[in-house]
DNA sequence: TTCAGGATGTACT
DNA sequence: GTACATCCTGAAC
């Protein structure tokens, strides 16, 4: 598998967004290899869009990693417990970023399993296997991923990277971001992207 | 099956 | 002090 390289972050947020889906996110952890396919993702552009943190050019401690070169994780703490990984798009200087909001299981299942629910896959309820990876808080735990990682270099092949997959085969859905309700406008913004 | 409420810490007012 | 790019549990249906 290829690593993406930083050409592919420094476009349109859009585009990265749904070019995203179906490709491959890596996770080195223990010398283990945890590996997903991205199947849903949120943009986010700070320059229009009130639901980004950064919007409007704000620059804070949290959101100064928005501003990083493109290629780069920012990570962030949510409700107090939960993290949600985005992947820094657009040039250096220029907020914006992509939210992975959900992906399906490749390798590594038996370990990912045991980082959210503490058992092996076989062991989960079917409720459990259904709700497994649908959802950003979801991911970074079952991927062991905290604000240990902002600010990563996601072209560096690290402990943390994407590659390329085969163009996602059926319908790239479109539709509205989720959790977002007090943005105002950007409410209806059509900046998510599933499969 | 859906739904309300709580957990919990950081950023920002 | 308030809000937050969430998730889980338990109660009601």
């Amino acid at each position: 598998m290829k690593t993406l390289p930083r050409a592919f972050y420094d476009r349109d947020t859009l585009e990265v967004a749904r070019d995203l889906l179906g490709t491959y996110l890596v996770r080195r952890l223990d010398g283990a290899e945890l590996v997903v396919r991205i199947t849903e993702t949120e943009a986010y552009v700070g320059a229009v869009d009130k639901a980004c943190h950064a919007y409007g050019g704000r620059r804070t401690a949290r959101t100064e990693t928005l501003y990083a070169r493109p290629g780069t994780a920012y990570v962030y703490l949510i409700y107090g417990m939960y993290h949600c990984l985005n992947f820094v798009t657009e040039p250096e200087g220029t907020a914006a970023a992509v939210l992975l909001r959900g992906v399906e299981a490749v390798s590594g299942t038996d370990l990912m399993a045991y980082n959210r629910f503490g058992r092996g896959y076989e062991q989960l309820t079917a409720d459990q296997r259904k709700n497994f990876l649908n959802g950003p808080g979801k991911v970074c735990k079952a991927l062991a991923i905290t604000r240990t990682h902002n600010g990563l270099d996601l072209t560096a092949g690290g402990e943390l990277f994407l590659c390329a997959g085969e163009a996602p085969t059926g319908e790239i859905h479109v539709g509205k971001r989720i959790g977002i309700d007090y943005a105002e406008e950007a409410v209806d913004f059509p900046w998510r992207f599933w499969l």
